[in-house]
DNA sequence: CTTGACTCTAAAGTTAACTATAGGGTTTAT
DNA sequence: ATAAACCCTATAGTTAACTTTAGAGTCAAG
């Protein structure tokens, strides 16, 4: 397909798309004669990955360190991509760990404090977060 | 405490913290006579709320909503601040969900991938990302 | 065979989130 | 009481991630 019908059915708009590429991010699978990129199922998937990996917080630079993550032995080797996954994982682990104590947080405002005993001025996120919190310094 | 301090004890720039001001995320408790910035234990608390909101994707924006959603009548009603608080709890589960996919995929790089039979240039994240959609064999 | 929708490159402009600079007061340690 | 270290405002500059503009070539329908 065509970078027009990749926008459409992704979308990002098409000049977004050129940008992708020109940093790295979605190179497209061919050109046709008269130079129009051509793009096809694969492009789509990662272009729904791009978008998922940016809204958890991940910039752009990141997002290709993990799209070009895969074991090719010109590359990188087993061992490297293993230690990059890695690290990957413990970094998405702390994500997960942040917005686990937001939901909490979110939630014990919605439950207890609306109709809850205590005042209302009481029922801040802060607050809210306060029973959560451990003794931490900052990362 | 001041603004240095303040600095020191959190790694925000102390011109990051002043910026911060100006975007309404973080009011000093107070001034001195002299102009000087004063700051307590909860923007101490407040600081690390931003930079953990901000490590999951969230903009300043979206934070400041955050900070700012309490019940307080004369702002909002209790069924006001519910209904908003559901609405990010369901924006956080949906990160959770997107992270929670990345880091199988990522899992099965450094398990299934390396040491396991299948060619070597299948290991990306987006093979990975893949197999989730059928039958996983990891977790 | 022309018109309108699509595509191309290159370069400039925009927005969010800082970061640095200039020019000046204030505090504190010696 | 003076120098170093701190703070102030205001403004300009930077970086990432786009978005817009300009000027031109390509393709499909009527």
């Amino acid at each position: 397909m065509r970078i027009g019908e990749l926008s459409k059915s992704t979308g990002f708009q098409v000049e977004t798309l050129r940008y992708y590429e020109k940093e790295g991010l979605l190179t497209p699978v061919s050109r046709t004669q008269s130079g129009y990129r051509e793009y096809n199922q694969t492009s789509l998937k990662q272009l729904h990955f791009i978008r998922n990996a940016k809204s958890v917080g991940f910039s752009l630079k990141e997002i290709a360190e993990l799209l070009t993550l895969r074991v090719d032995r010109n590359q990188y080797s087993c061992g490297e991509v293993k230690s990059i996954a890695e690290q990957k994982i413990s970094q998405i682990d702390n994500k997960i760990k942040e917005l686990d104590k937001m939901r909490k947080a979110l939630y014990s405002i919605t439950d207890a404090c609306c109709g809850g005993a205590e005042p209302a001025t009481t029922c801040t996120i802060l607050n809210a977060l306060d029973g959560e919190e451990e003794e931490s310094k900052y990362v």
